[in-house]
DNA sequence: CTAGAGCGCTCG
DNA sequence: GTACGAGCGCTCTAGC
């Protein structure tokens, strides 16, 4: 047999007793929740395991990695010696039940779990480490166990894991003092009370150290006692010969132990995700369960909340429902109190929070007052900036009595909003956090029912607090128009009633509290826990930040822009009015229908509820061909968005703070994972026509900056080539071909080399209309061909690719028959109407069919975007935007070529380790002093 | 006067 | 009756 271990291997053998023993008396008696049995050992075993494999010690990284265990009481010492270990005290009740669980711990980690009957776990150890050092590799004994000191030498150390410390040849010294050739000899000496090791009698370790220098080796020393000068001495060493002499034989380790197994069986191995996360699932091991699921990048597994008490952060598992009742919540107006709030959330592990503020723009929206709740039904409401009615034409106004001041308040509750330990619940963490940030609060260990609700529940319906809130509770919130109005008579929060605002404000925290406490134990009933803390809540403050840079717009371009868009749209404006023969208002599909179809007499159909003809892009592009004004209006058309839409209604969203415009992402917006941007929006800047694209030039990088723009380059049919299987697909992608080429060559048979642009255009339309849930009639409309012909195109492509027939039926099934369909990441997307008649359903079957691939191209660029700050951590650079596919960062002139580096590494590889894909994903960039140039 | 539906257009 | 996913400005109407 060849032993393949050698030069270069480096063995680390764990002192399994010692682990057992650290870690059951480190950790108070812990049992686990569903049936009682105590675990505390097992749990800190684990954990002690889980942080060796991860390498956070100072001990070299090991090859080859084994845990040695005692087996047995009775040993070959025992033979020699019956009082060997007598002294022993009895293993405890509790820690007994707990061993085989180390054994199977270990091999749950899957890491080699050795043991021999007969012989003690040092044994084992000392024969491994002789074999590994005669074949030439190292090894590191983690233990702090002293009998182990004399197997230290060359190529030998020990690790004492507690302490951090590795312990060579001047550790031994230090215990000893002696090198690891002479500890035998010392401990045969000095002998050991644990153990019951005899020795002689009146010598202890320093003594025996002593006589060891001398003499050099016990049998000399045993040889030449009657040369000892003390006579005490002398005479133990001679009446106790035999004694020491069977000491010896006890404390000297056996490295001949016949071991059915050989070094190589102990080399290295990953665990099994799902056999280690079983193990430690079954064990109710929470919060490790989550820290290795994590590690490993893998789906956190289901523990049962097998009983009412919850630990510190996190929820327990029944909820009460009590009835909610704004009249039991109580206004808080001094610290004293403030503080008894503040101690009981620490106690509990756990607080909802909500901000009131006088407005709905985090930029400039003022903190009013703070609500808390920490159980269901008890809330309270902080007001601190509340103020009587007069305003500022009346010299300011005069806050109201009763109220904490502010920086007090705000002084007194940042330690527990900073507090990673203590889990904030919002509803909407983003606004509140970044509310809190601006004054110098920066919100640690959050959760947000919002995120919670859409990651349960994506598709089936809002994520609201008012709709959440009947939903679940059956409670329909106070509405914030009882206190503040709306429309012009709408008043800021800070001068409504404190009594009032008590009720509302602790409302909200309540049914917030009362909110996660349903939610929280769902997600993992759901297999959602991993989409839910992976890729919703650190997401969280990523989009909190780019929202509070802003990106740079001119307002000057801008208004340019808009006087000219109103110049030209005056001479169409008129041009039309000619045409028709009167004046109407271009503006109204309605009165333009009446003007096209009724007075000039072109063919056309009414439509719709409301029986006004459509007068859409495309059925005026028809009606062009015959005459001008519908040119003119589709012209005018083009000019009014550009101006209403952009030129004009962006300049009113230009902070007068910053100069710049802050968008604020919607993170539950679209169904399918993907962002949505409102104020403004700034993920449809036009981009298609020239004349819209000159919008771009608007938004600029300061003096001495840059934009940079990086995007996916087919990001969804790349996912659509892997999920459905397509070889001749993903070879494309694979050889950077011109994917839209390669369909048509594929289909149509053309070269690739003899394409031409109107085949290609064709199979793009295709590729994407695949994407969509194709249709006949969908692709006739786009490719403004007859239906027939579109058909004819489809059946040609699912012929040639008959992978991508069965992904679509495949997909509708599992919709119809789990209501829901799946990203690769886990993200669930609902589709209650798939189980419609009719029409709807449909519409139900593409969404269904389209919502994993947009869905996994979505969950990728948000992996890549909660990465992105800590690998631009260091760099001058900030990302700004994500435009779904794209990300726009703002960079020092100097630093571009840096940014764009890292920041393609990290969206080229945002889908692993969490999944591998079959084709690459690969990123285009552009830079430029306005977006126009950088995209 | 205000809220909301409908239309049409912008983006990926 | 139809491509998938979004948001917003304008017009028009219903209803206070």
């Amino acid at each position: 047999m060849t032993t393949k271990f050698g030069k270069g291997c480096h063995l680390h053998l764990i002192d399994g007793s010692a682990f057992i023993f650290r870690a059951y008396h480190a950790l108070p008696p812990l049992t686990r929740k569903s049936d009682g049995l105590p675990i505390g050992a097992v749990s800190g075993f684990c954990n002690m395991l889980q942080r060796y494999v991860e390498g956070n010690h100072a001990a070299d990284t090991p090859t080859h990695l084994a845990v040695i265990f005692d087996k047995g009481s009775h040993t070959f010492r025992n033979d020699m010696y019956d009082l060997y270990k007598a002294n022993r005290e009895a293993m405890p009740e509790d820690l007994r039940p707990q061993i085989p669980l180390t054994r199977e711990a270990t091999r749950a980690f899957n890491i080699a779990c050795e043991e021999m009957e007969g012989y003690e776990a040092d044994d084992i150890i000392a024969t491994l480490s002789c074999q590994a050092r005669d074949l030439g590799g190292r090894v590191t004994i983690v233990s702090s166990d002293k009998d182990l000191m004399q197997l230290v030498g060359d190529g030998v150390e020990m690790y004492d894991a507690m302490k951090n410390k590795v312990i060579d040849r001047d550790g031994v010294f230090e215990k000893f003092g002696v090198g690891p050739e002479g500890v035998v000899d010392v401990q045969a000496l000095a002998g050991d009370s644990v153990d019951n090791v005899p020795g002689a009698p009146g010598i202890g370790i320093k003594t025996a150290a002593l006589l060891i220098n001398e003499f050099g080796t016990l049998e000399a020393l045993l040889d030449r006692a009657e040369e000892i000068k003390q006579p005490k001495r002398r005479q133990t060493l001679i009446e106790k010969r035999e004694q020491i002499e069977l000491s010896k034989k006890l404390v000297q380790l056996d490295c001949n132990t016949p071991l059915e197994f050989t070094l190589d069986d102990l080399e290295i191995k990953d665990p099994d995700p799902e056999v280690l996360l079983g193990f430690l699932a079954k064990m109710e091991f929470r919060t490790l369960t989550k820290r290795i699921a994590d590690a490993l990048d893998a789906e956190l597994p289901a523990i049962e909340d097998a009983a009412p008490v919850a630990k510190a952060g996190e929820a327990p598992a029944e909820v009460e429902d009590l009835p909610i009742d704004p009249e039991a919540y109580t206004c808080v107006s001094d610290l004293e109190t403030l503080n008894t709030w503040i101690a009981e959330a620490r106690h509990q592990g756990y607080v909802a929070v909500d901000t009131e503020t006088t407005g709905l723009d985090n930029m400039t929206a003022d903190l009013v007052g703070i609500s808390l709740a920490t159980k269901a039904g008890k809330a309270c409401y902080i007001p601190l900036t509340h103020s009587k009615g007069g305003d500022d034409l009346f010299g300011g106004s005069e806050l109201v009595a009763g109220q904490i001041p502010l920086q007090d308040a705000l002084d007194a509750l940042k330690p527990l909003l900073e507090d990673e330990a203590v889990r904030k619940i919002f509803q909407n963490a983003k606004y509140d956090c970044k509310i809190f940030q601006r004054y110098g609060i920066i919100v640690q260990g959050i959760d947000d029912t919002m995120l919670m609700s859409y990651a349960l529940y994506s598709g089936l319906h809002g994520h609201g607090m008012d709709a959440l809130s009947e939903r679940y509770l059956g409670h329909n919130p106070i509405p914030i128009k009882d206190l503040i109005g709306s429309g012009k008579s709408m008043i800021t929060f800070d001068k409504v009633d404190v009594e009032k605002a008590t009720r509302y404000a602790a409302e909200d925290a309540d049914i917030t509290l009362r909110l996660w406490q349903k939610f929280a134990p769902q997600l993992h009933h759901a297999k959602v826990t991993r989409v839910y803390e992976r890729l919703e809540r650190p997401l969280v403050p990523v989009l909190a930040q780019m929202e509070r840079h802003g990106v740079l717009v001119d307002r000057d371009t801008l208004s340019r822009m808009s006087n000219a868009f109103a110049q030209k749209m005056a001479g169409l404006e008129a041009d039309i009015h000619e045409m028709a023969g009167e004046s109407f208002n271009v503006g109204s599909p309605k009165q333009l229908g009446e003007i096209l179809f009724d007075k000039m007499g072109f063919e056309g159909g009414k439509k719709g509820k409301t029986g006004a003809y459509a007068t859409g892009a495309d059925i005026l592009e028809d009606l062009a061909t015959e005459h001008e004004l519908p040119a003119r209006v589709l012209d005018w058309r083009q000019l009014s968005k550009l101006k209403s839409t952009y030129t004009d209604a962006l300049q009113d969203h230009i902070n007068k703070e910053t100069g710049r415009v802050h968008t604020s992402y919607m993170q539950t917006g679209a169904a399918t994972g993907r962002l949505s941007s409102t104020d403004p929006n700034l993920q449809n800047i036009p981009i298609r026509s020239e004349e819209g694209r000159r919008i771009r030039e608007a938004f600029i990088a300061p003096e001495g900056k840059v934009l940079v723009s990086l995007d996916y380059s087919q990001i969804e049919l790349r996912i659509l080539a892997h999920v459905a299987g397509i070889d001749s697909l993903k070879q494309a992608f694979r050889e950077g071909q011109d994917i839209h080429a390669a369909t048509a060559s594929e289909m149509f048979g053309v070269p690739l080399d003899q394409m031409t642009s109107d085949v290609r255009r064709q199979a793009k339309a295709i590729n994407f209309g695949v994407i969509y849930g194709i249709s006949g009639f969908g692709l006739a409309r786009n490719l403004r061909i007859p239906r027939a012909e579109a058909q004819g195109f489809i059946d040609r492509y699912f012929e040639r690719f008959p992978g991508i027939k069965d992904y679509m039926d495949a997909t509708v099934k599992f919709a119809q028959e789990n209501l829901f369909v799946e990203t690769l990441f886990g993200r669930k997307i609902h589709t209650p109407e798939i189980a419609a008649k009719g029409p709807r359903a449909g519409f139900a079957k593409r969404a269904a069919i389209n919502a994993p691939i947009q869905g996994t191209a979505a969950d990728i660029i948000r992996r890549a975007m909660i990465r992105m700050p800590e690998a631009i951590a260091g760099q001058p650079a900030k990302m700004l935007l994500q435009v779904h596919d794209e990300l726009l960062f703002e960079v020092e002139e100097d630093a571009v070529d840096q940014l764009i580096a890292t920041a393609r590494e990290v969206m080229e590889s945002a889908a692993s380790p969490a999944i591998h894909l079959d084709v690459p994903l690969i990123a285009d960039a552009g830079q430029g002093c306005s977006w126009a140039e950088a995209h």
